[in-house]
DNA sequence: CTGAAAGCGCTTACAG
DNA sequence: CTGAAAGCGCTTACAG
């Protein structure tokens, strides 16, 4: 049914060996047979069977890209960035999600991606040291984008400092009722991510001497309709948040749509802070950490690039820069209501003001 | 280096051949053989290598999902729904995308799907009946999703109709002044929505007698930064738009983003409405037409996945319903600019008002 | 219910 | 520079 390379060889009169050759362009072919076996391939409109071909021992010329899912502006926006790359190198680039129930544990079973793929970069999942190792151990070059573990190469943003960042900013403006959001411990997903930024949020807290209100670090999961979800929640609280530092940007605009919703004024009465710097966050005002989502997908598909053209001689991992964008969603924190007992002259907002 | 078929038959002791129908549940295995191999699999860590098996005759389990791009938010929600149902179902999808420079004249010269899938959808390119053709023929049983031609199955929206609603709610509120933001025709990719939802808006604004101006008719990418630009160049007109309809609601976000730099107020000075309902489209406030992105693309799943299954019986077209849905960025056009010749008691908002 | 063998369409030593 | 042949790891008739 289908044209193969013998129907090519047989056309330009020489064995398929030859064609083989010829259409990979490896050397030790004449000019002119070289000539007729594309002219042959041309007109027979011949492709080389991919699975015939990586059985017979030729690489896959495709990388696999393993995330959570695609279908969060982070994790999309790399596979652009990475298929960019790679499709200037002559290679594909094939998702592997381990979203959905059981997503994690069949993708660590049965590592779909070993036998085809030459390379894979690893992204946010799994992670913890024995999936990563399993993950290692399957033979394939592997680079790791945000998970890290000492054997691997790896590129990731410091998530604690840049969350850090994110909070300091939120207590300069001398908030101290701040909400996190963010995955849970016990997601099925175990990003690691969340979990330095929740640490980075601590640590921040920490520095104005603040102890952190258990009911206001709150597991999200990562669409807006999740933020919204979590953010009402805290909304209902018996004491809200004056601020709310949400672990994703689309958990942000979650926040945003429920604050809106609630006739919450942002940011007169409460402050957000996203991550990531979302195509949309300018368009929304947010104040948000940016990480060169675009960068970092490109940088890994380079690396692992590399990876396989030569030998690496050693294992490297890369940090790359965040930066924290002010927009118009934070500001100094709303003077506290004003309890009738409270009233007077010395006005509470005055004493936030001069921290 | 790799566990394979005749490994695991040597630890069950049975044959390549038992093994092989023991792992894929097909009948004809006593119960206790088949125990006996799915323990030796196990144990070997065994899985079946997909190119060997592909190679062999077997099936690929897995569907392909042709799209120009996995960076827009429609196609990265769609692949996320195909890729839910396909999964409930034991299919992996994979994606073929089309953009970069030379994308599409490789995806129709190498039909990189065939061989590689068991069934294709095709979203929204290449278009052209041309085009589709040569897909189809390749052998693949073959899904189209938003572009459309009689003999094979599909399944897309009213384009026209959808854009004409939008516009024709802009114009009930007295806009004569729209700007269309869409992919121009010549774009490489040439999709058919855009050309459709400009056809709309056409017949919308014959329906109140305008004559579509062409300064207003701007060809934008598909990015928010695009729609950025786009809107910009509008801005700039002497006689600028008093309402802008964009093709895709990340067109809308740019535009909202560069009215905000302009400080434009919107919908006080300007009316902007999208096409989508993005997840982030409630967050921001915008009116838009809505599309369920997830039903199509589990719905186009789920077709594909019957027609693996059964021989289609005939080839089914399938329309699927869209909302307008009216939120904050569309309001009754702004009173002209009152030139000092015009000034006096007939103020020409008034006029406006009755229509 | 099970096995021996052919064959899927390539690539890669091995000769020449 | 080119070809004949083995082999990649499976699946599928074909026998039994």
């Amino acid at each position: 049914v289908s044209v193969t390379i013998e129907d090519v060889a047989r056309r330009a009169e020489v064995s398929v060996a030859t064609v083989s050759r010829a259409l990979r362009q490896l050397p030790n072919v004449a000019p002119a047979t070289r000539a007729r076996v594309l002219a042959a391939a041309y007109e027979l409109d011949y492709v080389a069977d991919p699975h015939a071909s990586r059985l017979a021992g030729a690489r896959t010329t495709t990388i696999g890209l393993a995330v959570p899912t695609l279908g969060t502006w982070y994790h999309a926006t790399l596979f652009a960035a990475v298929e960019r790359v790679a499709a200037e190198a002559g290679y594909e680039v094939r998702p592997y999600t381990m979203s959905g129930p059981g997503g994690l544990e069949r993708f660590l079973l049965d590592l779909p991606f070993r036998k085809g793929v030459d390379g894979l970069v690893l992204a946010d999942a799994p992670n913890g040291p024995d999936e990563l190792e399993r993950v290692a151990v399957a033979g394939v070059p592997l680079l790791t984008l945000g998970v890290w573990t000492p054997s691997v190469p790896s590129l990731r943003i410091d998530d604690v400092a840049s969350s850090r960042a994110a909070v300091d900013h939120l207590t300069d403006l001398g908030h101290r009722r701040i909400a996190f959001l963010g995955a849970s411990d016990d997601d099925p997903m175990r990003f690691e991510a969340p979990i330095h930024r929740r640490r980075g949020y601590l640590d921040a807290l920490r520095t104005v001497g603040v102890a952190a209100d258990p009911r206001l670090v709150v597991a999200a999961g990562s669409s807006i309709a999740d933020g919204a979800a979590a953010a009402t929640r805290l909304f209902d609280l018996p004491a809200p948040p004056t601020a709310i530092f949400a672990t994703t940007d689309e958990l942000a605009f979650g926040v945003l749509q429920a604050a809106r919703e609630r006739r919450i004024e942002v940011p007169a009465q409460l402050s957000v802070v996203g991550f990531d710097d979302h195509a949309a966050a300018a368009a929304m005002g947010l104040t948000t950490v940016r990480q060169d989502v675009e960068a970092l997908g490109a940088r890994a598909a380079e690396r692992l690039l590399a990876l396989l053209a030569a030998p690496p001689a050693g294992v490297e991992h890369e940090i790359h820069p965040t930066e924290l964008i002010v927009r118009r969603t934070s500001a100094r924190v709303p003077p506290p209501p004003t309890r009738p007992a409270a009233r007077g002259p010395s006005r509470p907002s005055d004493r936030k003001r001069l921290q």
